[in-house]
DNA sequence: CCCCATCTACGAAAATATTCGTAAATAAAT
DNA sequence: ATTTATTTACGAATATTTTCGTAGATGGGG
């Protein structure tokens, strides 16, 4: 979390799918952004590359064709971003975020129900000081 | 909405002084950019002429100095670019954003009573139907 | 009116991110 | 075993964004 280092967006877009996948060669990275936009096989190998290269994925160099792996999680990576998202654009106000949030998409009462339900955890934690 | 530009990092930083100075010279807009990072004066310009070019900002040349405004809103710049995180950080599932986002920040009891008229409000609204 | 400080315009350098071509290595097919 | 296809490494071309230098314009003070 200290020295978490931004991943550009292209990163960010082959970081979802090992996220997904689990693990994956380049070629499979490859083709899954394919399904949405056009990019050549060098030009995702070579941000594969650059990635490793930061940390941001492991490989497995023993098999035949290279295996990726994500070595930072979705989670984190989420918080971190979010985090400095909520910083550049709310001012850091997450509340304001959250309220525009669901003013903004829809909502289905199962989603109510759960929100319902962190929110009186979240009012317990704080009575409880 | 529908042909928004992006804003790059830069540029949001000079709007958000914008929106919060209202109007403001180039000058006032790169003093307030310096007490957080340094920045020379030319290219606060620059930058603020090429958000002109694009119809970010609005400027009163007949001024001795050239006053800006904010041409887009804080809000729908706010929320263009909340759709646009949620879909490339959570694969589109705003749900999982707003979730995440109060069990990393810390809520206060007023925050989350705002929260729960909110909830009321769409549940009251999602039963009209 | 002239000097000095500041402001504007703008091109170009620097920094960063993305795309691509090519050559060498490896695997697969015949 | 030789050819063919695929994969890897990597440098370099593009594209984008940010920074900066400089020249000319403008305005205020003496």
């Amino acid at each position: 979390m200290e020295n978490f280092q931004k991943p550009t967006e292209s990163e960010l877009e082959i970081l979802k799918v090992l996220w997904q996948k689990g693990k994956a060669t380049v070629r499979e990275v490859n083709d899954e952004i394919n399904l949405t936009r056009e990019s050549g096989y060098t030009t995702t190998l070579k941000i594969m590359q650059i990635m490793f290269d930061k940390g941001l994925v492991k490989k497995d160099s023993n098999a035949k064709q290279h295996v990726f792996e994500a070595s930072v999680s979705e989670e984190k990576t989420q918080k971190s971003l979010l985090t400095r998202f909520i910083d550049s654009t709310f001012q850091g106000n997450a509340m304001s975020l959250v309220m525009q949030t669901l003013g903004n998409h829809k909502t289905s009462d199962e989603d109510l129900a759960e929100l319902k339900k962190l929110i009186q955890h979240l009012e317990s934690d704080l009575h409880k000081l």
